[in-house]
RNA sequence: GCACGGGUAGCUCAGUUGGUUAGAGCAGCGGUUUGUGGAACCGAAGGUCGACAGUUCGAAUCUGUCCCCGUGUACCA
């Protein structure tokens, strides 16, 4: 006979994925609160839409392959491949071209979701993340794009940032474009390795980046980037266009015409925001943090952007829908939510209940009474759930981080009584049972 | 994808040049206390040493392949 295999399941995650626990959760929370409200004010529309979409109307993948591109995960449905959206900004094309006859013009309207994206994490990046958005579809009012910027950092010091934790760095592709004009540069290939490069400025420095403009670069692992094979003057008027603090783009200067007339200070114009996408258009944000976050092992880490967007004028003219411009802005909250954490004055308390021990399960009704007493003022309660002594209980009751313990045995029960134990100062008091709530209220 | 580092108890890890029955701390369980948590002490339990193959009298330890995790790098619509 041959021995039986035990089949253990795999207690791990996939890799990307996460738990989220309660404290976590309950800054979110608050977080997205905050988002509500202040897009309640700007006079957003809340829109949600389903996570799968047809693979062909949210990316570029054709399925003229086995499977589409990896980034995505996919299945085949019947003959159709789907996919998890990555983002929320395909899915908002694909609904203002379904619906495009019946939406107001301009519409504006933000979303809250989770996404997924089929990458190699790495710290502080996932497989799966939340993400919220805010887009203007159908106006070419740059106003619109000064508006999502200014929300943007509501947000964020509404959720407890000062003006000193945070900026929201703009630029324009028209800047690139006139750049790559002046350097007489058309190949495709090649603006888009110079765009890549200069993405990768505030991680890597300039000197490193601008290998990447030249030759190639190779990275301490020893793997090696090709570089965009630019001639050492071309490199210069980069570099010399990149410390240029007055913006050579018209679409930037009206927008900080517009910051001005709102009072909005908390901007600053930096031409290596490049944001890597295909499909902007004009002007671009990104939403940087000032202060240091650390990885759970306590070290300090480039935490880079925690959002960004602009304008994609031809992303809705995609479905056939002409003469659609719009623009956008996201944030990815879980890595707001992780930074949001770490500053020291930032507090969310859980409430956790207060616990009735059992001392007899025969009295189950009796303790159910005083639990009765206690939800039905909202007084977050359990009667102990386990079975088990008292020590236990008690161990119980101190691991949940219960304010409150109550006994109510027999001596108790006699006496009409119910015996208080505050678990944080560990002091004890006897009161009658009907004055049980104005005396647990003060413990709690 | 490429490079480097890891995988030993629920968790964090130790394990000498290959050598009997693989260790510790914490958590969990039981007890000291059958009505009292966060402290202490005592006890028992807990392992296919990531998987498979190879070398060897003998492998957690050496070799190969694969899987998984981490970090860097690339890609990211």
């Amino acid at each position: 006979m041959e021995k039986e295999k035990k089949i253990k399941p795999s207690k791990e995650l996939p890799s990307g994925f996460e738990d989220r626990q309660e404290k976590e959760l309950l800054i979110r929370d608050f977080v997205i609160s905050n988002i509500k409200e202040v897009m309640i004010k700007y006079g957003f529309q809340y829109l949600e839409t389903p996570s799968f979409e047809y693979t062909e109307s949210i990316g570029k993948f054709l399925p003229d392959k086995d499977r589409p591109g990896e980034g995505v995960f996919s299945f085949k449905d019947e003959n159709k491949w789907l996919s998890l959206r990555y983002d929320l900004t395909a899915p908002l094309a694909r609904y203002v071209a379904k619906n495009f006859n019946e939406i107001p013009k301009p519409f504006k309207r933000y979303q809250l979701g989770t996404v997924w994206r089929n990458e190699k994490p790495g710290p502080g990046r996932y497989r799966e993340f939340l993400q919220f958005d805010a887009d203007y579809v159908g106006t070419k009012n740059l106003q619109a794009d000064a508006e999502l910027c200014i929300l943007i950092s509501e947000i964020l010091e509404k959720c407890g940032l000062g003006k000193a934790d945070y900026i929201v760095k703009i630029s324009s592709r028209k800047f690139t474009d006139k750049l790559f004009e002046q350097l007489k540069i058309k190949s495709k290939d090649q603006i888009s390795i110079i765009l890549r490069a200069l993405d990768k400025i505030d991680r890597l420095g300039w000197s490193e980046a601008q290998k990447l403009l030249g030759e190639g670069r190779k990275d301490k692992s020893g793997d090696y980037t090709k570089g965009a094979n630019l001639k050492n003057e071309q490199i210069k008027i980069i570099e010399n266009a990149l410390k240029s603090d007055v913006p050579d783009s018209e679409d930037v200067l009206e927008i900080i015409k517009i910051f001005e007339a709102y009072n909005f200070k908390n901007y600053k114009f930096d031409p290596s925001v490049i944001r890597g996408l295909e499909y902007y258009t004009g002007p671009i944000f990104e939403v940087n943090l000032n202060f240091d976050v650390k990885n759970l092992k306590g070290q300090t880490i480039q935490f880079g952007s925690i959002g960004g967007g602009g304008r994609y004028d031809n992303l809705v003219s995609n479905f056939g829908n002409l003469d659609c411009p719009a623009t956008g802005i996201s944030i990815g909250l879980d890595r707001l939510v992780f930074a949001l954490m770490q500053k020291k004055d930032f507090k969310i308390k859980s409430t956790r209940p207060v616990v009735i021990c059992v001392f007899d399960q025969n009295k189950t009704k009796q303790y159910i009474d005083i639990l009765n007493k206690l939800r039905s003022t909202n007084i977050s309660s359990e009667i102990y759930p386990g079975e088990g002594k008292l020590k236990k209980q008690m161990e119980y009751a101190n691991k949940i981080e219960s304010p409150c313990a109550i006994f109510y045995g027999e001596d108790e029960i006699k006496k009409a009584e119910v015996k208080l134990r505050n678990l944080k100062t560990g002091e004890e008091l006897s009161v009658k049972v009907e004055n049980l709530i104005d005396e647990i209220k003060k413990i709690i």
